[in-house]
DNA sequence: TGTACATCAGTGAACGCGCGTTCACTGATGTAC
DNA sequence: TGTACATCAGTGAACGCGCGTTCACTGATGTAC
């Protein structure tokens, strides 16, 4: 029951994105290729017509939520300020989401512990979310502290969701961030 | 070969102690009980006559690991001020580490999906370490946002580590956090 | 354009493996008298 | 203090399960003529 050549190139990136969600939502090691597959309308056997390993799907998977993250940040910031992306991404919603947009966010201590072509598009994803918020390429490097406030942040939040310090930090952090 | 209490107590601690080192080191879902029972020389089998289940066992282990962090950031804190406190967290030396110092450095995003007591032990772990950091109890708040600034920063230097950008963000970080 | 064959996306079963958990057993330690 | 029995820390084998990966097979699609 061979697919057309589109249809195959949609399955693939159906399946790809299907990833980014369940890894953001359950991280690397508890996303399994059965679920991934499954969520994507298919049976687990075929999925290495499309892919050499789990860690290629992995590395795909982030680097789409990364460019997705890094191109809405920019969205934000073009369109309506610096100020605005970083309440965006410090939101009452992005920490309520079942997914956070992020990947960093969702993965970030888990991303550390990964190697070769993972880690690489780990590093690729903080490079391109710091450009996407610096204003000029001179702040490149203060907007790293700012993604990394940013991160820690919402992964401090989330684990204190339920509590009223989850949203005192956020709006602290936010305070921060954009009285520089 | 039934051993004395103390010696069964002393036991006990031994492999919460080894499971702390496991899991800052490779994550929750990546420790196994095997690896943590033979890390205390024992075989797995009698994990149980110590623990009711994995989830007793890794909650116990980042009470122990984040009793610890909290503990250091107050003993440097109290002899050689606050910006000391963040230097000791933001050096290289704890980046470059086998095993963060800091849980939550090393798996704050997986612990943003535990539940029940293991997520009440990381809340309790958060509070501490903000507690240890703060100079006065009105600064709790500002302490919470510096260690999210810590957690995110150390979370990216170690993703980063290699490139220029890891010791530029550790330092990056530190003056910002310290010049206020 | 039509035909004949090669390709390959997707299925469903199977694999070896390591996981958390359970259990029968051993024999030194703890306890009641 | 000494004795008799109960307790239980630790061993080693076993369990059911889900994992990533492999494979034989099917039949529609792609390609060469």
């Amino acid at each position: 029951m061979r697919k057309s050549n589109k249809e195959a190139a949609e399955t693939r990136q159906a399946i790809v994105a299907v990833a980014a969600d369940h890894i953001r939502r359950t991280g690397i090691a508890e996303t399994s290729l059965s679920d991934v597959m499954s969520g994507a309308g298919l049976t687990h056997g075929g999925f290495y017509k499309h892919f050499r390993s789990k860690e290629q799907l992995v590395t795909e998977a982030l680097e789409m939520a990364g460019n997705t993250t890094a191109e809405q940040i920019r969205a934000v910031r073009l369109r309506e300020g610096r100020n605005a992306a970083i309440a965006s991404y410090l939101s009452t919603a992005h920490r309520d989401a079942s997914t956070p947009t992020c990947p960093m966010a969702a993965i970030g201590s888990e991303a550390a512990r990964t190697e070769g072509e993972t880690k690489a598009a780990a590093i690729d994803i903080i490079q391109k979310t710091a450009d996407a918020l610096a204003e000029h390429p001179d702040a490149r490097a203060d907007a790293l502290v700012d993604y990394a406030t940013m991160i820690g942040t919402m992964t401090l939040a989330r684990i204190l969701s339920g509590t009223p310090l989850s949203d005192e930090i956020l709006a602290r952090a936010l305070q921060r961030l954009t009285q520089r």
